[in-house]
DNA sequence: TTGTATGCGTTATCAT
DNA sequence: ATGATAACGCATACAA
């Protein structure tokens, strides 16, 4: 190993060392056509053995491309970012891009800031990661390259937007409580403020309808996303309405703290109540008593999704409007048959 | 607006437009000293107008250095990288730095691609963030740019390991039950594979070895991290024990099911047994009932600790060892006086 | 005070 | 098949 730690390794050292030029070099390494087989071989050698990696400022300074997107999260401490984060660091790892992270934190001031940083660094595209399902405001100022908005939808529709699909979530989440032979089914969920909210409560009540089944309780029960809540609008369900045979919940948080009130009211899960809930969050659906049946949102997949869009468009297929990305249900013992 | 979005302003745009050459231009924006008064407000009036931004590729070619920080992760969807990173993200942002973000979810191979891409992506420095607060091993090879290990505590004491106190923590939460007149304080954690529950496990022995008092149940109850073991562990304990009167639970959310067994169990909680957790996870801490006191660790604090300490090592003062980043008591009504 | 020239590391073009 | 050279955008040493 003659290596020296130091010295940076690049290009012209590789090419010294095997005796050629830098452009025969070059060649060599990225498999172009004309360059005997011999030197080829001495040229990957030599830079197997001092680990070459061609410097990806310079041949980013050269094609135009930095081959990294910018990730814009509004909020990242949230439950919700960090899936998507993660479906879309893995698919485009696949492209062989690289991701430069900003937080935002809810300041459109520093989301500002981030977006003339991230051009800076000639990223060739942005991933727009809301921390709600909600429509927000799409990136004012025209940006010179594509554009993605992951789980918050754009307000434009002239944006691409990717997000899921609560309705469709919900209807699954009723239509399975239908199956299950429940009539009297209540809703319990979050902020009405919140678009998730809204779309899940539409799903049910579509399911409803369908059916010629009314609402137990009337309306939803918007509050908060809480086990607080939870309890809370139980009882007060229960106290109003005894004969509910099945709660919908808006969020598992929501549903584990129903769960823990049916079990102070010496209601039996699921037996006197089915209960489902929404997220599959695995803290709250797999730890309750008993474990809850749910919607998986399958934001991994939807950041993948999302990733995936962005690539095509780098590629020049432009694309508009808005994905709806499908949920999954996913049975457990809190709407078990029987 | 005599701006052609098409083409992308460059410092030789603005220059031609205010009339002076590229290297006058350099020297104004860069705030030289040797350039007229007059000639430097024309320029920066031109860059403003186009709104230039300097190609972060070109400069970082010219400087060698990217002002960007690879962060590297194991395990990102675990519950404990995420502020951490928040805190990286946001002290590395105000530092000008940008965050280029790659988990290796828990694999060598992807681990080991991903600190090639980095390298050649020419970061200056790396963050390593553990999924765990065990020690793990140092990266291999020998990398040409300062590290520093978060969270998760390198084997390598010449390498810099910025972690939390969890003894420390867990002392604090002893004292506080000793405090409150608890004399018959037992423990209820997770898996004693992890460090994190050793050495909580160890702050709590200390305090009460001081005391002169004995562990109530003889020995730490390990088990699982999840409400599920608190619920199950806290019915052994007090069935063998019942006169104990505090419990210290590894976790929020094992504290989260101790609370909930001690309700059925019909023992009131904090006047016949005070519950205190670790790790003031909000939707455990404040959703139980009553809401729990714990021990922060403030991971974001950490996080932030650890990339002053990286921008430290750029500067030149390269440090060594093991920084313990300590924890902060957060008292809710499960300790309550009374 | 301003402009010209050079170089960072790489790839592409054009001679040889 | 190989090598010299230009170019990407910027900053700087030096010349004017």
């Amino acid at each position: 190993m003659t290596r020296r730690p130091s010295a940076p390794v690049t290009l012209t050292e590789v090419a010294r060392r095997a005796g050629v030029s830098v452009a025969t070099a070059s060649k060599a390494l990225n498999a172009r056509p004309d360059v005997a087989p011999q030197t080829r071989t001495r040229v990957l050698a030599v830079a197997e053995e001092l680990s070459f990696q061609p410097n990806a400022l310079a041949r980013g300074l050269l094609s135009g491309s930095s081959r990294t997107v910018g990730l814009l999260t509004d909020e990242l401490a949230g439950r919700f970012a960090i899936p998507v984060l993660l479906g879309v660091e893995n698919a485009l790892g696949d492209g062989e891009m690289s991701v430069l992270l900003c937080d935002a934190r809810g300041d459109a001031v520093r989301r500002r800031q981030h977006i003339r940083t991230l051009l800076a660094r000639q990223v060739d595209g942005l991933i727009v990661l809301g921390d709600r399902n909600d429509v927000r405001a799409s990136l004012a100022g025209d940006i010179p390259v594509p554009v993605v908005y992951a789980y918050g939808q754009s307000d434009d529709p002239g944006d691409l937007s990717v997000v899921a699909d609560d309705v469709g979530g919900a209807r699954l989440a009723a239509e399975h409580l239908l199956a299950l032979g429940r009539r009297r089914i209540a809703h319990i969920t979050g902020e009405e403020g919140y678009r998730a909210a809204r779309d899940r409560a539409a799903g049910l009540l579509a399911v409803l309808d369908a059916a010629g089944l009314p609402l137990a309780g009337g309306r939803p029960s918007y509050g908060a996303w809480s086990q607080r809540w939870g309890r809370q609008a139980t009882r007060m369900l229960l106290a109003a309405d005894p004969g509910v045979d099945a709660l919908f919940c808006g969020s598992d948080q929501i549903a584990y703290g129903a769960i823990d009130a049916l079990h102070d009211l010496g209601r039996r899960v699921p037996d006197d109540v089915a209960v489902i809930g929404y997220d599959n969050w695995e803290i709250f659906a797999t730890e309750s008593r008993p474990p809850l049946s749910t919607v998986d949102l399958d934001l991994e997949r939807l950041g993948a999704t999302a990733a995936r869009h962005l690539i095509a468009a780098l590629e020049g297929e432009r694309r508009t409007g808005v994905v709806r990305h499908p949920g999954r249900l996913v049975v457990r013992d809190s709407t078990a048959p029987g």
